[in-house]
RNA sequence: GGGCUCGUAGCUCAGCUGGUUAGAGCACCGAGCUGAUAACUCGGGGGGCGUUGGUUCGAAUCCAACCGAGCCCA
């Protein structure tokens, strides 16, 4: 007996019902150990911060990372998978910040580097509950009790181990890199905190400022006269720092003289400057500007400032001091023909294309302000913060004759979000990695992995890798991972730690404590002596990029190489398989791809399902501001995590969009999992009345064609869907499964529910029972890795119950393996035209008014010779499905003639069917009977007996209804399960109803026995 | 501003190696069936396949530009 179903069911319930099951019987450590000697498959788990609630987006990210692995399992594979915690990085400190109402750097160095960092190390598993219990809840199944933990000393230690293997291969070196910097707080703001500071209406200088040429002046000018570029500016504060002028190649440039002076400047931009009373005396293309050499506004070494320059990277030599100093012009493809000159004053310390130009052209470069924003070296106006020495950087050009014209402007600037100053696109000293260097790696590796969907490769990713910049890791932050390296205070040299007992060993070591904390400012603390000279080494202040943590997992959540040295070669590393979203490309897709390149010269992970964002029923970012965001709990507490996982794998593929609304759980649940559970409840209902117990292996069954049909479709199923799960295509795998349920539950159970309902226990019922279980305990396997509950409730109630030999849970037993010789493709073709055939047959009868139920003579079907062949293997399902007794092939044509001869004909191309409205004495009677049968069925329900509780059935009527009741006495008795069909007034309390059927009074009683 | 993706029925999505009249599910309206099924069956309304060009005998499908959305980067 297998324990009774009901048919409706509270999937909620089940699946909290099911955990505890798990649980008790530890299944998911037992599925992982059973397949030790399978071959591996590694999946790694890109960390999630515990300091915010899961959101929706991160189930969709974690049932993907679920599926794959549980398939793997079943197929044999030995899957550990090792949950994770990122813990460090500036959305932390920000949280933490908040908390405590600090709002600059300094104020968290006046609260102690200390506590603030303590307070992190809180604040980071703050909702760590939360995301285990929502983690068991989804049913992904990651061991939460190894999990890495990024700031964990062992994990730290092997992030140095990275850093110094790099810095020993001379990747690491110090840049400079363009933030926007907040000039009172001290530091960079990140895109997200600029986008919130942008302020329109904001008044600036405008400047036209004159450039005096040197040597590439165009020919047949007057040599008497001085020439000047003209470059425009809003930030006059900047010039001291110009060390080119960029123009657009292709555009035109004009030469326009006064008495005085020739000025330079975009032809396009004429009209706009005002430049009306000067006189064109050339035109010409802007790259014949190109390497004309101009007097800089301030020659840095007169002012004490130290000139720099780029050798074609981020890397910077000092320059000797030359007092003939000159700066050239260069071309870009930035420069703009709606404002300003159409010649572009580049200062590499104060903008980012001006940096990036700087490193492409060798360009000069020169920082004349400090970080709090003030001039430095010995201008007139140094010392003064740059706002406010814009008026006298004007003054000062114009007592020169180097302006053309000042006046003020109002735009939109970026302002601090939390005090509100100006911010600064300010070049900072940044350590970088050469990742430019291993470029070619970076893409060759690339082309190893396979990506889904499969245009991130060349595209998002493959031209992100093509354009390739190195990876300015440092942050001037004290939340992460300290960058491992010292240096010297008196020689200045530099070393890098990669260990800790590599640091326990450095000569004078001192501030070394136990228990030691890897993180600031204790590490700060440790110095020790120089090997060049008599100096202490100490720390530079910078952590590392959080991505650079996360980026190291695949080694550092095994301390390699300090312990799990075998890693590399026992298969840990590339892993087999990841999932996040596509905002990863750039941050772990491409730390993970990056920092495997630079390691070990090998790709990082096989496959990757990159998932697309979640968004809300409207198609709009989910926003804390909007109030659209979807609470995965409240939908989990009501559909269920399986109608989530299925609404998630199988609504739109993987990279698509979701647009997320309840609805579509609620769609899914009833659509699919219901019909599902109902196939399920319907075959356990009747098994039980039957004591149907399985066979087993070995028991042959004679199968009927129906059932040999569905035995065919699942077997085909199988294939399908271990075909798409082994392409990290859940989706199409899902929507197989969708096709197959529907098939089960509308054509094979409705075609058989008489097999099941007869009460002659014999070999055709047997069949159906047969075939009815192996299809559902079959999809309890192939839907284990979807949805782990039901499959589980179904495999236990189906298989455990019964076989005590087989895997206590549907998570150990193997995945299903297709019978290919069972699968009979033209059976399928037969039935599918059959189901065709009926479709038009019942469209008929509707439009005849004739019910299915009444049963007909003949029903005619136009179709080609190859049809009929098709139709004549599958009869018999066709004349009960349509209740005719007899199935007649003619053409289309003719068919369709039928018309006139009183049929009704309905066609849909290639076929058609028609049918009689005459209907014989013998076929009224036969369809009466079917509609008594039917009154007492819904009687036998209304009157609240069993399925299969038997019954004595009353009947008064007119002569004709006692004649059917005679007629088809055995028929109707075996119908309603009545032991009698008794004419007369039923006894007192029978359930009683009275009837009209087809035009003939008709009185029933009905009484369980 | 650049890159990538997406745009097909009211909604969610198929179709897109070019080839009859563009499909499914849900929703809606009408009818039917009902002792497995909040299921099912039949019918109906609802589509200028984002727009505009181009290639072709033929374009939802290939190409280009544009528009809109999402993401990433400026």
């Amino acid at each position: 007996m297998f324990h009774p179903v009901n048919s409706r069911t509270n999937f909620p319930q089940l699946e909290e019902k099911i955990s505890v099951l798990w649980k008790n019987k530890n299944v998911f450590a037992r599925s992982v150990e059973a397949r030790r000697d399978g071959r591996r498959f590694v999946l790694y788990e890109g960390p999630p911060t515990a300091n915010g609630s899961p959101g929706i987006h991160h189930v969709l990210a974690r049932v993907f990372k679920d599926i794959i692995p549980r398939y793997k399992t079943m197929k044999g594979y030995y899957a550990p998978r090792i949950a994770g915690w990122d813990t460090h990085g500036l959305p932390v400190e920000l949280e933490v910040e908040k908390a405590l109402g600090l709002t600059s750097k300094k104020d968290i160095e006046d609260f102690g580097i200390d506590k603030f960092n303590a307070r992190c190390r809180e604040s980071v598993f703050s909702y760590l509950k939360e995301w285990e219990a929502i983690t068991e809840r989804i049913a992904f199944w990651v061991d939460l009790d190894s999990a890495y933990v990024t700031m964990n000393n062992d994990y730290i230690e092997t992030v140095w181990w990275a850093i110094k293997q790099m810095w020993d291969k001379e990747l690491v070196y110090q840049g400079y890199k363009v933030t926007p910097h907040c000039p009172r707080c001290g530091t960079s703001l990140s895109s997200h905190e600029v986008a919130l500071g942008y302020r329109d209406d904001t008044e600036d200088p405008s400047v036209y400022i004159k450039f005096k040429i040197i040597k590439g002046l165009p020919e047949g000018l007057s040599k008497n006269k001085p020439t000047y570029f003209l470059a425009w500016t809003t930030t006059p504060w900047t010039l001291p720092g110009n060390t080119a002028l960029a123009v657009a190649s292709d555009a035109e440039y004009v030469v326009v003289g006064n008495d005085k002076e020739y000025l330079i400047m975009a032809s396009a931009r004429l009209d706009a400057v005002g430049l009306d009373d000067y006189k064109v005396k050339e035109k010409l293309k802007g790259r014949q500007l190109v390497g004309a050499e101009y007097e800089p506004l301030f020659n840095p070494h007169e002012f004490g400032v130290e000139r720099r320059r780029f050798q074609g990277s981020s890397e910077l030599q000092l320059q000797k001091a030359d007092k003939k100093l000159t700066y050239r012009v260069i071309a870009t493809d930035f420069v703009s023909m709606d404002e300003g000159t159409g010649i572009v004053h580049m200062a590499p310390a104060y903008g980012e294309v001006d940096y990036e130009a700087g490193i492409e052209n060798n360009l000069d470069f020169i920082h004349t302000v400090d970080l709090q924003g003030i001039v430095t070296g010995s201008y007139p106006f140094s010392g003064k913060f740059v706002k406010d020495a814009d008026k006298d950087i004007i003054a000062d050009l114009e007592s020169r004759n180097l302006l053309f014209r000042s006046e003020k402007i109002r735009h939109t600037y970026p302002f601090c979000w939390r005090c509100e100053a100006p911010l600064l696109y300010y070049a900072k000293q940044t350590w970088y990695i050469r990742t430019t260097a291993v470029k070619n790696e970076l893409i060759a590796h690339n082309d190893e992995i396979n990506w889904y969907p499969e245009h991130i490769k060349h595209g998002r990713f493959g031209d992100w890798l093509q354009n390739n910049v190195d990876w300015a890791f440092s942050r001037e932050r004290y939340w992460g991972t300290p960058l491992p390296v010292w240096r010297c205070e008196s020689c200045g040299s530099y070393e890098c730690v990669g260990g800790i007992k590599e640091l326990e060993k450095k000569p004078g070591l001192s501030g070394f404590k136990e228990p030691l904390d890897l993180h600031r400012p204790f590490v700060d603390e440790l110095t020790f002596d120089c090997q060049k000279c008599e100096g202490k080494m100490r720390r530079v202040t910078e952590v590392i990029d959080c991505w650079f943590d996360s980026g190291a997992m695949p080694i550092a959540q095994h301390h390699y190489p300090y312990e799990n040295e075998n890693l590399l070669e026992d298969g840990r590393l590339p892993a087999d398989y990841i999932s996040e979203a596509v905002d990863q490309t750039r941050g772990w897709f491409y730390s993970l791809h990056a920092i495997a390149t630079l390691l070990f010269n090998r790709r990082c992970f096989s496959n990757v399902i990159c998932l697309g964002h979640v968004l809300d029923a409207k198609g709009e970012k989910m926003s804390k501001a909007k109030g659209n965001v979807v609470e995965p709990w409240a939908v989990i507490n009501k559909y269920g995590a399986d109608a989530l996982r299925w609404y998630f794998f199988t609504s739109t593929a993987a990279g698509n969009v979701y647009r997320f609304d309840e609805s579509m759980v609620a769609e899914v649940s009833r659509r699919f999992l219901s019909t599902l559970w109902n196939v399920y409840s319907f075959f356990v209902t009747y098994a039980n009345i039957d004591r149907f117990t399985p066979g087993g292996e070995g028991v042959s069954v004679e199968l009927s064609e129906l059932d040999r049909w569905i035995i065919s479709e699942l077997n085909q199923l199988i294939v399908d869907v271990d075909s798409g799960l082994d392409g990290y295509n859940p989706t199409e795998a899902g929507r197989r499964i969708e096709g197959f349920v529907a098939d089960l539950s509308n054509w094979y159970v409705r075609r058989s529910r008489r097999r099941f309902w007869k009460s002659e226990s014999d070999a055709d019922k047997l069949a159906a029972y047969s075939t009815l279980y192996e299809c559902l305990v079959t999809l309890a396997k192939l839907l284990a890795p979807f949805i782990p509950f039901l499959a589980e409730e179904m495999y236990q109630n189906l298989v455990c119950s019964v076989f005590t030999e087989a895997p206590d849970s549907v998570h150990l037993a193997d995945f299903p393996v297709a019978d290919e010789s069972k699968i009979d493709k033209q059976l399928g073709e037969d039935i599918r035209l059959a189901m065709k055939v009926s479709s038009l047959g019942r469209a008929a009868r509707s439009q005849a008014g004739i019910k299915v139920r009444q049963p007909l003579a003949v029903n005619y079907v136009g179709i080609d010779l190859k049809g009929r062949e098709s139709l004549e293997r599958v009869k018999p399902q066709i004349l009960e499905e349509m209740n005719v007794k007899e199935l007649k092939y003619d053409t289309v044509e003719n068919v369709a003639a039928l018309t006139k001869d009183g049929y009704v004909v309905v066609g849909e191309s290639p076929c058609n069917s028609a049918i009689s409205l005459e209907i014989s004495p013998e076929l009224r009677a036969e369809g009466v009977a079917r509609e008594i049968v039917r009154r007492l069925q819904t009687m036998r329900r209304s009157a609240g007996f069993d399925i299969a509780d038997h019954i004595t059935t009353y009947y008064q009527g007119e002569a004709y209804i006692r004649q059917v009741m005679a007629d088809f006495a055995d028929y109707i008795k075996q119908e309603t399960l009545s032991r009698e069909l008794v004419e007369g007034v039923p006894e007192e309390g029978v359930f009683a109803e009275s009837h009209k059927l087809s035009g003939y009074d008709i009185a029933l009683g009905v009484k369980r026995l």
